[in-house]
DNA sequence: AAGATGTAAGTAAGTACTTACTTTTGAGCG
DNA sequence: CGCTCAAAAGTAAGTACTTACTTACATCTT
């Protein structure tokens, strides 16, 4: 069901042809009200964003709001919870399946390669997932900066639930690749931090910074910048440098995990008092 | 000059050896607030700090901040460009020597490595100034995300004066040691990337993220971070990666992996703020 | 006295959030 | 089908408070 996610945001100049509002049911409207304000506070931030804009962007009074969220930091918590921890709080945006964290598609994705002890794939695929993710979902960096900035008492979980998880995972393979004598003896994490340092620094210089792709400084497709960030990290923590490449006989591809249908969360109307 | 920044905060009856903090002229009022706003602006961003705020750090009435600058913008815009841009638009915070853009101070410091073909000292110089920088100074970084974020004007100032001087800068170095036959034939801005994701990333993971120190998942000094990510980089790009330590013949061949733990504080006083 | 440094007390336009009220929906029932 | 009717979806117009910025006036230093 529900699978309308942000195809009706009522696009702000964008020609109406009916001016009906359309009325919505409770489950649709507040998964629009977060999907609209999900973009504006990614752009600019909580305490930029004002529950007036909300409303107009999702076409609705500013009531209506506060009729789905009590207020507007539950909102905010809504969207964040949804899109970054994987519903750690039970008061998560309804009717959308819970997905999973971040790090479980990663490891569905690498794991042959991993077995297989086919380094560059492992990394390159990582790189380029993130990358693709990244480039997909600029919402995405956007609200995880602003919660870093703002500390947003949902930045620790994110951390722990997500990164920190990523930084254990790829660390461990970087262990286990040293004890059986491909990697040289550096730290584990200091490798996990030149790639990922490598990637989330590349999205980000492309989204905040270097906007503009005619203009940008390194210019390559999100393929590319995966294989040669994975390349040099490789180099640069191989026992022997010469055989990265050496393993490359053929490319292990594997499905992506399919998603299930989930179970969704009534529209629960507490209005507790905050503050 | 001027080491009174936030020592006379209304303490009417506090025994001041100078004759009190109460008047100053033009300039050190001028300094002071933009000081104190500074601080201020890279905790909350530009829309999460009001001016009131700001007067009552500094101490003074808000109309006080009015008098010295025309709009909350121009105030945010003063600082930004004394603290980024090195003075780009004139309006920039009086009686303060215009500093060099730090690409300026990198030059100078690497000069000597680079003419020497040092690899290993040119890469850990900038990084260990550049992470040492961000430790010193944590509101620059936090300023600098906000400023991305927020969409300001001089974001792109700042991209292009600073960051992208040292993509070419490096990138330069990079492409002469590749035409020495030292670096293999990669992209240099791959190598740039890499190597610049990897320390900014680290700053801000350990500013925004991981930030108390005892938790963090990668404990280590700068100097060594800059060492590790500088012989990564190094091995990732060298065309024969057992060549990177020739130059450093006290240079340890084999890392030793210190997780001793108590040598990593250097300066943490500073931190007493936390919630 | 001049001129700069300072303040208390504004103002108009927001801000998050509420209240009182109207319209739509859809099931139950004759 | 047409009718009622309660619950849900919606709105206009508030409330109490904050915001950036001003005005009128006082105080210090030379």
């Amino acid at each position: 069901m529900t699978r309308h996610l942000e195809n009706d945001t009522a696009a702000p100049d964008a020609p109406q042809p009916t001016p009906t509002a359309a009325r919505m049911c409770a489950d649709e409207r507040r998964l629009q009200i977060a999907a609209v304000a999900m973009r504006l506070f990614s752009e600019r931030g909580f305490r930029g964003t004002t529950t007036k804009e909300i409303a107009q962007a999702a076409g609705v009074s500013e009531a209506i709001i506060f009729r789905h969220f009590a207020t507007k930091e539950e909102l905010y918590t809504a969207i964040i919870d949804y899109k970054g921890c994987g519903g750690a709080a039970q008061s998560s945006v309804a009717g959308r399946p819970e997905q999973p964290p971040v790090i479980d598609e990663i490891r569905g994705l690498v794991a042959d390669a991993m077995e297989a002890s086919d380094d560059l794939a492992v990394f390159q695929a990582v790189a380029r997932h993130m990358l693709e993710h990244h480039e997909e979902d600029p919402e995405f960096l956007r609200l995880l900066m602003y919660i870093a900035l703002e500390n947003h008492s949902l930045g620790q979980v994110f951390w722990d639930k997500n990164v920190r998880v990523l930084y254990e995972f790829l660390g461990g393979y970087i262990r286990r690749r040293q004890r059986e004598g491909a990697f040289r003896d550096v730290d584990p994490y200091a490798g996990v931090r030149v790639f990922l340092g490598s990637v989330i620094h590349h999205s980000l210089v492309n989204l905040l910074w270097d906007k503009d792709p005619a203009r940008r400084i390194f210019r390559v497709t999100n393929e590319e910048a995966a294989r040669q960030f994975a390349e040099i990290l490789l180099r640069g923590i191989a026992a022997d440098p010469d055989s990265i490449n050496a393993k490359r006989a053929e490319a292990p591809k594997r499905t992506t995990r399919n998603r299930e249908g989930g179970a969704d969360v009534k529209n629960h109307r507490d209005k507790n008092k905050k503050r």
